[in-house]
DNA sequence: TAGTGCATGTAATGCGTTACATGATTTC
DNA sequence: GAAATCATGTAACGCATTACATGCACTA
């Protein structure tokens, strides 16, 4: 069990796919928070196979090779002992955040543009996220939409946390 | 310039520092947003002082070596420089929030819990920022303030987010 | 005197991305 | 007929963590 395990069994749950399907739903859904890659994706494809958790089936189109696997009864119960235990493994890289923690060394009017550059960030994901939401196609699962809320709504918050303290802190220059 | 230069650059900037402070002060800020070990801190250290951004001088506590960094003229520009280009590189990896995605294929009470249990998580996380917030020491910079009321206000929000879509979702199974 | 903290350092390991190779099919 | 997309796959590379080695000093 390695990182990709969780992602190619629990996509294998929404039904059969190929590695190439996989990525692209990847891409489309957890890469903001889970992303994984071909180099990944293969291997563990082969490898989960091996053990059975998943059965792989060739179904070429044309000439066009491709091989679509599911999952088994293992694999189902896999996904499922990894869904109910409890892991709250958050790993963030913020490299804004890290800029406005040394931005003491700036001029005020300067450090304070980090903070306008970061609601822009936040506001210019929210976008993204926006088109995601808005993409044609039945309506998703219950959970599934629920994570793309946790997206748009960290955004909407994070933009607005910006312009909160970055009023707050205009406020302090201009008493001192 | 790796991911840990500005790291190194940003900690000498609050003043001389040895690698093994680099790391303690780490330990107790930025690791939640941007972590760094030893085995990039001490190879960076004598980087950097070779390309002359720092400069170190021996600083033994007893018998005990020691070798302690400062910016040189060249390390503050370089700090300058990064802190005024635009960044928003945010790599996030969220095991809970991926649960969540593929909660789905389980009954709506286990999937529920699997929210409950992400709102636990925030309040912990919580805690711990409170300890920090609560340590004795001088006021921290604003900016160094900043972050941490971005670290506590981001769980506050986070646990508040679980705890509203949890009643919605168990309203709605209600409803239906 | 045993354990903890200070202090530096590196080798091995693991992991994930990038980049490339190959080839078929569809679209413009 | 060129470009984009489907589709599989791997080798090389870079990066960060882990684990260990070394040794001094302080404290219970």
């Amino acid at each position: 069990m390695n990182a990709v395990t969780p992602v190619v069994l629990g996509m294998l749950s929404l039904g059969p796919r190929s590695g190439y399907d996989i990525k692209r739903v990847v891409d489309h859904s957890t890469r903001f928070f889970w992303a994984a890659s071909y180099g990944q994706i293969y291997p563990e494809l082969r490898r989960l196979e091996q053990e059975g958790l998943i059965e792989g089936e060739d179904a070429p189109n044309g000439g066009r090779s491709r091989r679509v696997y599911e999952l088994t009864k293992s694999g189902r119960d896999a996904l499922r002992d990894w869904l109910l235990s409890s892991r709250f493994n958050v790993e963030l890289r913020d490299e804004s955040l890290l800029q406005l923690f040394f931005a003491d060394s700036l001029a005020r009017e300067e450090a304070l543009r980090l903070l306008e550059d970061r609601k822009t960030a936040h506001e210019q994901l929210l976008e993204v996220l926006h088109e995601i939401e808005n993409m044609p196609g039945g309506k998703d699962p219950d959970f599934v939409d629920l994570v793309l809320r946790w997206g748009i709504e960290f955004n909407e918050w994070g933009a607005e946390w910006c312009e909160r303290h970055l009023q707050r802190l205009r406020g302090e220059t201009k008493a001192a």
